[in-house]
DNA sequence: ATAGGGTTAG
């Protein structure tokens, strides 16, 4: 302590004020409280306050309520900046009555604008409305930087009429209103209302930047996002983390490998350190775009892992079918003592025992969840445990499961038991779930298809005729497979039979040629799974044309003979598309990489790394 | 002396 130069040295309240500003350490602010109080400033209003920002400010709430607690009359600065400590750690209730001591004083302390500021960041809107009627009271609501929190808060809690009003009040609005205003709309889906927003505005920041990419990438439109993201390069505003994790998401939903490599040197370029932010999403981009090896090594050199940079790492080893690997990261994870897994760890890690049919593993990871780890099993769970136990064959086990759960099933669940049935040809089980199903009302249009599929695996034409029936009567559509290649930087994206890409010429005649050497090769189409454009072609036919086959054919076209084919999937691969990439790798000696709905397939020499089990 | 908007995994 004596070596210290606050013990000697005489001070005057502002310079100690001015010291616990500039103060690094936790350490250095114990001297300096310390020597206030030794020079009894202790009661000093402006020096109580700096030191309650200060322990704030190294997340020392407890040191900053007991400097509170032992003030006597705190003004209104000093009420101001606890209320803000108190909300800034999500003790909203904690600040309001923080608020509610204040003005019910026996010396009142007036509240003004910052406090009401203070009070509304981040609150929901039980007490946002409350104190809305406290900021018309006290006469603020006309302040720019209280009516903006007011926005915020109904914008945020999902109430975007008031939050639309309030905002069209105001007399004048800066940036962060026009922010808060779009991200309101944003996050509750309506993207439209958002870009208008963002379109009309005359100056942009990179915040107001990253919301509106940002939506685009939540809202799984990528293509939105990395255009946007494009324009905002174009006009000179500098990306930052935040905009590069959500362009890094978009290069990963469509695949866009390129794109996301460019990311990358992009961040060692401009000196955007690496954090566990960009770490995470650099993994999740890479495992989507195929690359699990980049995604390794950046997880490997990653520091300060959490518990979404390992579910990240488990869930590409999953979508690889590397299970075992993921099951090292889950239990080297499960060792860290600061980090314990969560609900999506299990989806992970349940997902990669499925890809390789460890039902047993699976099984007593399942059960460990609620006796090891205290985590109630969800919905997605159950859905993994059908889909292991029904792709290894354990039909009736998963039957047995969703009938037991404790959850009501969802048609999702049903319809990857339906999908199991079709795998294992299991026509009776199948139609006892689906007369199940109609009984009790909970039929949908995934249900015929899958049925459908079912009759059609096993060429019962007549069972294919009456669901299409039953679906052209109950107007079902099915979701138009689409497939996305990214080539020189530019991602193209092919819809099943379309013809709307400007090389489509090129690509069927291409699609002609690899059907020749199929046909040289002995293979017939399978009279698999195609109902999206029954009756309008036969059905040979349309295999040829689902989407995957033209963005395998533009990829034969237009990339080095040799080079890797990647292609990105909507929809899980079938059976036939399956058979053929496996045939057409062996003769044009491409390794092509699809990523489909569920999982990668790296197709090589005539036989894929899924093992044919997916 | 003090305030308002943005981030990752299925």
């Amino acid at each position: 302590m004596l070596s210290t130069p606050f013990c000697t040295t005489p001070h005057t309240p502002e310079t100690l004020a001015s010291l616990i500003t500039t103060t690094k350490t936790i350490n250095h602010l114990h001297q300096i409280h310390a020597a206030a109080i030794r020079h009894g400033f202790n009661t000093h209003p402006l020096i109580n306050f700096k030191l309650q920002r200060s322990y704030s400010s190294f997340n020392r709430l407890d040191h900053s309520l007991t400097l509170f607690n032992l003030t006597h009359n705190p003004n209104v600065f000093f009420y101001t900046s606890i209320i803000q400590s108190l909300t800034l750690n999500n003790l909203h209730i904690q600040g309001i009555e923080l608020y509610i001591q204040m003005i019910s004083q026996p010396v009142q302390v007036q509240p003004n604008e910052f406090t009401f500021s203070c009070l509304l960041k981040g609150c929901r809107l039980e007490f946002g409305k409350l104190v809305h009627c406290h900021v018309i009271k006290h006469g603020f609501d006309r302040n720019m930087h209280v009516r903006t929190g007011l926005v915020d808060v109904y914008s945020r809690c999902g109430d975007l009429v008031s939050a639309r009003q309030l905002f069209d009040e105001m007399p004048e609005r800066s940036v962060v209103t026009l922010t808060s205003m779009i991200t309101g709309y944003a996050q509750h889906g309506d993207l439209e209302s958002a870009r208008e927003l963002f379109d009309e505005m005359t100056e942009r920041d990179s915040v107001c930047w990253n919301v509106m990419i940002g939506a685009y990438a939540k809202y799984r439109k990528p293509t939105d996002a990395l255009t946007l993201f494009r324009k905002m390069m174009s006009v000179k505003m500098k990306p930052d983390e935040v905009t590069l994790v959500a362009v890094l998401s978009a290069c990963g939903q469509i695949g866009a490998l390129e794109s996301g490599r460019w990311i990358h040197s992009y961040m060692h370029n401009n000196g955007i350190r690496m954090n566990v932010h960009l770490g995470t999403a650099l993994i999740d981009m890479y495992s989507k775009c195929g690359s699990l090896k980049d995604a390794q090594l950046v997880f490997n050199k990653l520091k300060n892992k959490d518990v979404v940079a390992y579910n990240a790492m488990i869930t590409a080893y999953a979508m690889h079918g590397y299970s075992q690997e993921a099951l090292v990261v889950f239990s080297n994870m499960c060792r860290m003592h600061t980090t314990r897994p969560t609900d999506v760890s299990f989806v992970g890690i349940l997902n990669a025992c499925a890809h390789s049919g460890l039902v047993s593993i699976g099984k007593g990871i399942f059960l460990s969840m609620k006796v090891k780890h205290n985590i109630e099993p969800s919905i997605e769970h159950y859905g993994c445990m059908v889909n292991l136990l029904g792709r290894a064959g354990y039909l009736k086990q998963a039957y047995r499961l969703v009938k037991t759960m404790n959850i009501n099933p969802d048609p999702v669940i049903w319809g990857t038991l339906l999908d199991s049935c079709t795998l294992h040809r299991n026509v009776v089980l199948a139609e006892e779930i689906v007369k199940f199903l109609v009984d009790n009302n909970l039929a949908n249009s995934g249900t015929y298809i899958l049925l459908s599929n079912l009759y059609a695996a096993t060429s019962d034409w007549v069972g294919v005729g009456r669901m299409r029936t039953m679906m052209k009567d109950h107007g079902v559509h099915k979701e138009p497979g689409c497939s996305s290649i990214e080539v020189n930087n530019k991602v193209h994206e092919f819809v099943a039979g379309d013809m709307k890409h400007p090389d489509s010429a090129k690509v069927y005649m291409m699609l002609e040629e690899v059907n020749g050497w199929l046909k040289d090769y002995g293979y017939t189409p399978q009279t698999d799974i195609v109902l999206h454009d029954f009756g309008k072609k036969e059905r040979a036919r349309s295999l040829e044309v689902h989407s995957e086959k033209l963005a395998i054919a533009f990829g034969l076209i237009s990339t080095k003979a040799g080079s890797t084919i990647k292609i990105v999937k909507n929809l899980r691969v079938c059976l036939d598309c399956h058979e053929v990439t496996k045939l057409i790798s062996k003769i044009t000696r491409r390794r092509i990489v699809v990523r489909d709905r569920n999982r990668f397939h790296v197709f090589e020499d005539g036989s894929c790394s899924c093992r044919d089990y997916w």
